[in-house]
DNA sequence: TATGAATGAGCATTCATTCAT
DNA sequence: AATGAATGAATGCTCATTCAT
């Protein structure tokens, strides 16, 4: 059902029920997100869910929308309006853990189901595609960086694994212990990784 | 049941249904792994388990353990017999990449558990400790090059998330793509952490 | 509520919901036909049949209700016309082909019903009595053939039973085999149930 | 799971099964028969049928093969054990009323399950072969009496069609009647297609 | 020690029905 | 008269655990 044919107050149910399914996959973790726990979240029934969804693939399908629409409108404008690499480096660092900031929640929940997911038969998960994604897209900014001469010479896909890797082990240091000081952990990263990807005197 | 009162038979049967389990680990993932299907791998009944171990719990517990004792005995002498700091890092990071390369499966069995066991109410996984325990014993090794002033000033903790998170990627990486070059990740990491690390002119 | 009482534009509404009901049972079978399947193909909401009908029991007497009275429209006069019983029996089994031609989804729902309809505690379903109908109509007619001295012995019950079995086979051929030869089916049995019924010399 | 491999207990425990899944379906029908009421009706947990089957499907797939052969050791020497065609038909009919009579459950568990069980998308089910392959069995005889010169001419596929509608028609009767005379059935359905069938003076 | 049959709670899903709008 | 969102019971199935043999 496109979204446009969707009335007002199939939309809000829809809202509703997304936003109660983040709040049991960020409390509860994947495994204890049932559908009568999301059905208990929203006082409704378990019915509601598969008759505005269909079943819990499409719920998680449309959560994980949800988040990653949240996260691109969030971090894509603030990393293209750098002129440099560098910048766009440091953006791309700091948008991210302002996103974990802002959006705990949603963050969680779509790590959740990012990692927790399981594929058909052992292999990976329907969203680990998600992963490689960020991995190639972030390769891109890091390209931009050797054409323009900014940074050093590195194998960008080693160096895109490595900043995605210490980006992506925040939200598990932030679901142990929710006193983390992000805005140092912000401040670090992007300082090391600024040294690591420019030229070398 | 303390290790030392154990028959040699019976320390035998554990070892065999722990290797059954991280066979079944790697190659089905957390989710497939099921009693029964441990049972059926290592060719005994379901019951066997339960006898031996207690409960699931426990037998992943131990599972967790002996990947522990194996990574630990292969990459703690390897760091400690460096002479300086920055080469107990580059020591750090290639002795946990080729633990990757060398036993891939009690590995990828371990992120399985890690990553998929779910904790009580959201909170922690109960293994998560596990990932504290190795950002500390990681920062024990930077506060030694600060100390040694070998590197630059950088809050150790965050730099030991870094350094972890891409070093933790790795495996996520494998999984996916199994003709991942893993050599040319490891000099990489190592360069990209050494000029990370080290005290800028 | 009464037919009477019904006003036209609720007559229509039924007709379509009748017509769309017998469009799914003859499509889908049975176990598929639920009500939304119904509403939807009438393009309009469930709460609409639950409305004229009172509850998808009603709907389905309203439909067996309609085909019988399609049925007995056509073969009735086609066999009273008959100057013979051995004509009408002629009759009774053309007309009963020819209905099943002529008007082959009705039947085929009629047969969906009837067959597939649970009865409350294993006993015959509601729609089994109609069977039973058919039995003793058919009966009156073999009865007309002995009276008239047409047909020789037999019991009227048995062979009644007989006829409306090979008859109500032909569905079941015909849901599996579309591309039955329905003509030469007809010829046949007519030919066999004359020679089964008629005096031997 | 091969046959020879069961333990005495396994097969005690699906005979025991088969059986409480036949009473089941002859007693409550097809839509009645569910999973809960065959193990509340032998005495266990429903799991323990999904241990021993699998699921439904080949639960029902058991019970369908135990009346099969149940019907096959029956009704097959006796049929080849007649001396001409005619005397075949004659075995025929009157080893398959037999199997009615002496085999009643199973043989209403049979009916239920080939004319309830639902197809994909409204198409035969996935039982309904039996009858096709019902009616080619029956044509062999029917080609055999044409061969032999002992029955008049006739296709065979309509007349097979003819006699097994018959035959089928009787449980139903005997579903609604429980007292139905099946001797005089018996006698009337052969002394019927006895007529039917042989060469016409 | 080991077996494997049995348990029973928990899961997602379907669907006829109800009812406020 | 019609809508369609919501209900809640029922179903088949999975799986860690238990226990008599």
């Amino acid at each position: 059902m496109p979204p446009e044919s969707r009335t007002f107050i199939e939309e809000a149910r829809r809202a509703q029920i997304i936003e109660c399914a983040i709040e049991v996959l960020a409390e509860h973790g994947y495994a204890h997100t049932t559908m009568a726990r999301i059905a208990k979240q929203a006082k409704i029934s378990t019915g509601v869910i598969s008759y505005h969804f269909g079943g819990k693939d499409q719920l998680t399908q449309a959560v994980v929308a949800e988040v990653a629409k949240l996260a691109t409108d969030l971090m894509v404008p603030r990393i293209l309006a750098q002129p440099t690499a560098a910048e766009g480096l440091r953006a791309y660092i700091e948008s991210n853990l302002d996103f974990m900031r802002e959006h705990r929640k949603p963050l969680l929940a779509l790590v959740e189901i990012i990692t927790h997911m399981p594929g058909e038969a052992g292999g990976p998960g329907p969203y680990a595609g998600q992963e490689e994604v960020a991995i190639t897209d972030l390769e891109k900014l890091l390209d931009w960086g050797h054409k323009a001469g900014e940074f050093r010479e590195f194998d960008t896909r080693s160096m895109a694994i490595a900043i995605r890797g210490a980006i992506d082990a925040v939200p598990g240091r932030l679901l142990n212990n929710p006193d983390f000081d992000l805005d140092l952990l912000t401040r670090e990263l992007v300082t090391t990784f600024t040294i690591a990807t420019r030229r070398q005197s």
